[in-house]
DNA sequence: GTCTATAGAACGATAGAC
DNA sequence: GTCTATCGTTCTATAGAC
């Protein structure tokens, strides 16, 4: 339940986006949307067409608040080493998982191009992101200058988003923190 | 539907098998199983108590299987280098994802302690695994010694996972091997 | 814009005949 | 062991009053 002050449509796209990251496009129900937002039936069919498109608008806002989240971290101070860095070991409620990534597990998310849109742009732009920092360490002599920028974006996104699956799997973050420091741990300038 | 000469029991776990690796737990339903298995609705409550009994029959037949595919190129020949990279470039249905881990996303897998056990212990058992590995890997001077053996196995399969959100994201196995590939030029033996 | 009422289908399970 | 019938609930959506 939300506080009033808010209007019913916005209400309505923030409990979607929790229960899109807690459970799922395919185990979200419209009738559990309308529990947590406490709008009516009416309400939802008024703002929406149906459970399709309310959840393209709450998709659409994870997608934006993912890439403004990394961005805000990606875009800081420090070598390029540092800053991915930060990115890796930034504070993460690991356990809830990637609300954008996670929904690539969904059968009906991937079938609908709309809905997987938003996914595959956020990703893209985070391992484009991402390999614009390598190639900068790549000038700078941080990174070696035979690593494939790309290649080292992509398993950059990859260690993340297979943190948050060890950590789910064993119910604790420490699995996370594990490949990220792995990780890092291979990607560290040998020599300063 | 399945061709004769294998008994109910079987028919409804391999049909389970394959709808939980599609659609998830929340995804499957009884009568979906039903459908593509071929029994009927009275056969599979006298073999299975109902969906989380066989569910998780289904889930340890899943996780069986993926550990001796994992194990038959982990065991093979070669350095620890060469092995780790067999495991990450042997042919993968890379946009069908990890029969496990894709379980982890399933909200009801991971309420449920008896089916999220076998995913825990599959991904604990690679971890481990693989960790066994680079730890050969340091001691041949394959890997340098400063490694932490298993935070580099924790990469190694979070790379893997986190490849399979990648590449369903984008719809293309492009992204998992980028990623791979990635890794394996950060982990490559500088010195031979 | 929001409400309640209603709809047809699917969900997960049980009962009881054969 | 397998079948059909049935159950109460939930799913997603529509209708129509207010």
């Amino acid at each position: 339940m939300y506080s009033s002050g808010v209007s019913t449509s916005e209400r309505l796209i923030e409990s979607t986006r929790e229960l899109l990251w807690e459970r799922g496009y395919v185990g979200t129900s419209p009738k559990a949307i309308l529990e947590r937002s406490g709008a009516g039936q009416g309400s939802m069919y008024h703002h929406f067409r149906g459970k399709p498109d309310l959840a393209l608008a709450a998709i659409r806002r994870s997608a934006e608040e993912t890439r403004a989240t990394a961005d805000a971290v990606l875009a800081g101070p420090g070598t390029p080493y540092q800053r991915i860095e930060a990115y890796l070991l930034r504070e993460r409620d690991v356990l809830r998982g990637c609300p954008v990534g996670r929904l690539t597990m969904d059968p009906d998310v991937i079938a609908d191009d709309a809905l997987r849109a938003p996914v595959d742009e956020t990703l893209d732009w985070l391992r484009t992101r991402i390999a614009g920092i390598v190639e900068e360490g790549k000038e700078q002599g941080g990174f070696a200058p035979a690593l494939d920028s790309s290649e080292v974006a992509a398993a950059v996104v990859a260690t993340v988003q297979g943190g948050y699956v060890l950590a789910r799997a064993s119910g604790s973050p420490a699995a996370f923190d594990a490949g990220v420091r792995g990780l890092l741990a291979l990607l560290a300038p040998r020599e300063r």
